[in-house]
DNA sequence: TATATTAATCGTAATATTGCAATATAACAA
DNA sequence: TTGTTATATTGCAATATTACGATTAATATA
């Protein structure tokens, strides 16, 4: 039906598999290692580099920001992006922990 | 448009991504850790534990067999699916390269 | 104040995903 | 062969996602 049954699924697998989700385009996996190697970035900035129109970049930023991963900041007419370091590191461990069950 | 321009990412946004969104859904994160747990599990084993239906489950399956992710063998009218060990280490690596960038 | 700049939101089209019932397929058992 | 069991596939409905043009809102600048 296009909807996830999550009532049959623990916590943690919704959880995960949510962050998984977010990671799943590569648009997004573009905006992400770009804020990493610039540090912090303005969204029209994202938008020449990554080559989708505005309102595509908007909202991939916004998904980004749903599950915590980014945090943006206003500045002037601009909003700055940068990945949200504590909840990055909470993504790692989650995920490595799901990887290593091998 | 529901479809995304892979071909203005790298072959490895798009690898990574599409690993990230086959881990996007709780049934198919229950199916993998089913399958650590269990070592192998027949499909009717994973309808019964997870309570989809065996054709929902039998596409998250494919799912996941389309990555190499699992591989299934039949056993007489069965099949028995399996992590593919080999690919699990390699997205491992894939992945952990990416969390690690910070 | 008027205008430009930037980003978010709205509306919409095209496509993808999720889920299941029904059916098909394949292998075994009697 | 006929029936049974187990899985895959098909067809479909409901919903989600991706993408973008147009608009809006907010701030900056002339």
């Amino acid at each position: 039906m296009g909807i996830t049954k999550s009532e049959i699924f623990t916590t943690e697998q919704n959880q995960l598999a949510l962050l998984a989700k977010t990671l799943g385009h590569p648009a997004r996996i573009a905006i992400l290692q770009h804020l990493f190697s610039m540090n912090d970035c303005v969204c029209g900035h994202l938008v020449e580099e990554i080559g989708l129109a505005q309102a595509t970049i908007s909202q991939h930023l916004t998904a980004l920001k749903n599950v915590g991963l980014i945090k943006g900041s206003v500045a002037g007419t601009r909003v700055c992006y940068c990945i949200d370091a504590e909840k990055w590191t909470e993504m790692k461990h989650t995920m490595s922990a799901f990887l290593n069950q091998d």
